[in-house]
DNA sequence: AAGACTTGAATGAACGTTCATTCACCAACT
DNA sequence: AGTTGGTGAATGAACGTTCATTCAAGTCTT
């Protein structure tokens, strides 16, 4: 490895990772082979299993990795004392921003999201909660205004869309995400 | 074999579409192991094979046959004379109703929908079409209050959240369904 | 040269697919 | 009616391949 290559990787896990999330998007889940992250990585292919036990452990860490950082995106600029609908807009076009910048992710996202190990990835992305909907459901003047739906519920209306939006059409302009993202937040709350 | 046992199969291919629908829904794309699919269709391993020539072939027929199925269910019963937005409610609490009664078949669906089967399924499910968006969106007094996106948009927005909903939630009570759909209705017209 | 880390060929399990064989059924002949 | 022979759908053990995972050997660093 010369000096052009990585500089001697700092963090040859997020590499891997990254890796995944890629490969994941572009083959699907059963396409994303082991041997195929870790070249595409830049390591061997035991190096991964030096940083997880396994396969799906890797994937349950790229998904975490993954909703932390949408969570922080929506969350970054939104203004506590904005009104309800406001701050919805404003993290649900944030949501669609941070993916749309980077579609592998949203494909990854939306790929694990309908796969089995989603009940899993799930568990694991709201234990550490940084999720965007969860906090914001949390509040005390959002709350009564939502639809009493349970919480997957909610996601799925709410800001799955912008998700999955950014994971089908990562360039839509301006206007026709403000038109979606009020069309999401209708949905989420009563009448 | 006995009266006891199957009537003789009038056809083994149904059976085994649906032992890859539930198996799909159950375990995932991968998780549907073919000698499995075999087996709960109360066929041979390699009697799959007389009726379809890959396990991909397979898939994509029976995802064509659950879409042809939801597009009949949701076109039956349907006013031609109604208004749109009338249709519309019509058209997606038929699908709903149609796959909560069958959440195995909404499960199955979700996972072709976002597999890198889902260009293959979509391009064959239009190619002999029946679907009710499709059908729906052709309608002049229609068109001019859809909002301007994709098609594959408009579904997304408008008509799949009644499969995820059936997939997740089959048990939704009728006035949250009017809800949802209305939301949906909005999500897909203009402003 | 000891230690720590990296590697990719090797491994064994599991998968999709094949194919030699079976056998239920029917038609033809006696 | 009973017997024979032909047919092709059905079968499941076996095949070749692929994949996640392992580990003996190599390469740096100190």
């Amino acid at each position: 490895m010369t000096a052009a290559d990585w500089p001697a990787g700092p963090d040859r896990a997020a590499r891997i990772r990254r890796a995944l999330v890629e490969l994941v998007a572009e083959h699907g889940l059963y396409g994303a082979v082991m041997s195929a992250v870790a070249k595409r990585a830049g390591v061997g292919t035991g190096t991964a299993y030096v940083y997880y036990p396994s396969k799906e452990a890797l994937l349950l860490d790229a998904y975490r990795e993954v909703k932390l950082a949408i969570g922080a995106a929506a969350m970054a600029g939104v203004d506590p004392g904005a009104a309800p609908a406001d701050r919805f807009r404003k993290i649900w076009t944030a949501v669609y921003r941070h993916l749309a910048a980077d579609p592998a992710r949203a494909r990854f996202l939306v790929q694990v999201d309908h796969s089995p190990l989603a009940a899993q990835a799930h568990e694991l992305a709201l234990a550490g909660d940084q999720d965007p909907l969860v906090a914001a459901a949390g509040s005390a003047d959002l709350r009564p205004l939502l639809a009493d739906l349970e919480l997957e519920l909610l996601y799925d209306l709410g800001l799955a869309p912008a998700v999955r939006l950014a994971a089908s059409r990562p360039g839509l302009p301006d206007h026709e995400l403000e038109a979606v993202a009020g069309a999401c937040w209708r949905a989420i709350t009563h009448g």
